[in-house]
DNA sequence: TGTACATCAGTGAACGCGCGTTCACTGATGTAC
DNA sequence: TGTACATCAGTGAACGCGCGTTCACTGATGTAC
């Protein structure tokens, strides 16, 4: 956590240095601390060791700050399907498995930014910023998609869109309900990832996607 | 919405004569408009029309009160479930179609106790009511999924407990993110319903269970 | 049928608390010359 | 290189507010006899 920058930039008395980065970082403890409700402005200012008026100098307000936070996981969320997916290599197949597991992962390694997405409550109509994010975190997803239906027979081919809903839907579900250390989460037999895994083939055999090799 | 009762039980004075079942639905329309974590206890109480002390007699806290909001949710959807299943009538596939429009359909009608039973951040280790009314909406989907497996093949039959799993994950990932009249739903070229039939067929047909007819 | 009394389910005033927000201010930093 | 000044990013005190919670109380209800 960088609370604070290391190096010549560093709090130097009077001014924080690195206010904004550390009210976030704040945001994002108290967030996995006590849930995407559990904490105020104020909180996320004595976190960062000043005074209550201070955020006003970076954040309009606490939606702001939550906006932020969520406009960041996002962008962290599109980089990291991407990065799952790396251009369907070595095959759309198999790389549109490691991307349903790249969304379980993230939901699991950063739940605050996953809360913060999904559950902070914002109304995210107040900032484009925030679902423009989303949408690009989503055109990974319907890009590959695309790729994937794109190895069936032109009369095979369901709709790239549909499909990306559906798989969105179902790892969204997955990892919401029992994909985090939550203490709230129901106890399952398997894995949460194992359970992705298993529902992702059978739903790929649906549409005859033939498995690798 | 029954506020108060009617007839010789409605209120008449001094005393409501009904305050539980009104703070109950003071906090259901308060959930619809504000989200669930959207009201207090002294804003449940103002709506019932009573002191902010009078909550006290009827409940600990409003954790408490958000609790029995979640177990009636809880036990609702799963008559919502059974009935739609109707123990596999007239055959399972098309009760176990029912099924998951039910999902949907309960989400839609009710979004406010869709919202208390999965989002209100309820530390549900408090409140074993709660998660045993959960279990109890589960065990009817797994039910369906059990009758639905013994129609096909010894050889073929998928473990009813991970069918269950994905279609609760699959329907509750639709309802999620796109189920509700919510302002912060995303627009997708389809409607929830008919993204779920799809999404159901296609896996039904992975698991190569025969279609009606 | 009346009456005395226990119990129940409210009142309303009070409290301490923390939050959001504003304000005039001030220490630190950057820059023009 | 030094200096004057503008700007930036903080302080800390103050405010009004609503919340949660407690308390002694009281009106209404139910029941034993």
């Amino acid at each position: 956590m960088a609370w604070q920058k290391d190096g010549p930039g560093a709090r130097r008395g009077y001014h924080h240095g690195n206010l904004r980065e550390a009210l976030i970082a704040a945001a994002l403890e108290l967030i996995s601390k006590k849930g995407p409700a559990g904490f105020t402005f104020a909180d996320a200012a004595r976190a960062a060791g000043v005074s209550p008026a201070a955020p006003y100098r970076h954040f309009r307000d606490r939606d702001a700050l939550m906006a932020d936070v969520a406009r960041r996981g996002f962008d962290g969320f599109a980089d990291a399907l991407s990065r799952a997916w790396n251009d369907g290599r070595p095959t759309p197949r198999a790389a549109f498995e490691r991307l349903g597991r790249a969304y379980l992962e993230f939901a699991a390694k950063e739940p605050a930014l996953f809360s913060a997405m999904f559950e902070s409550g914002l109304p995210i109509g107040d900032y484009p910023e925030v679902s423009a994010a989303g949408e690009r975190a989503f055109a990974v997803l319907r890009q590959a998609c695309e790729a994937l239906a794109a190895t069936l027979p032109k009369e095979k081919r369901p709709p790239p869109m549909m499909m990306a809903l559906h798989i969105w839907s179902l790892s969204h579900g997955i990892a919401s309900l029992f994909g985090r250390g939550d203490a709230a989460r129901r106890p399952i037999p398997m894995s949460p990832e194992e359970l992705l895994e298993a529902a992702m083939l059978i739903y790929l055999d649906g549409l005859d996607v033939p498995a690798d090799k």
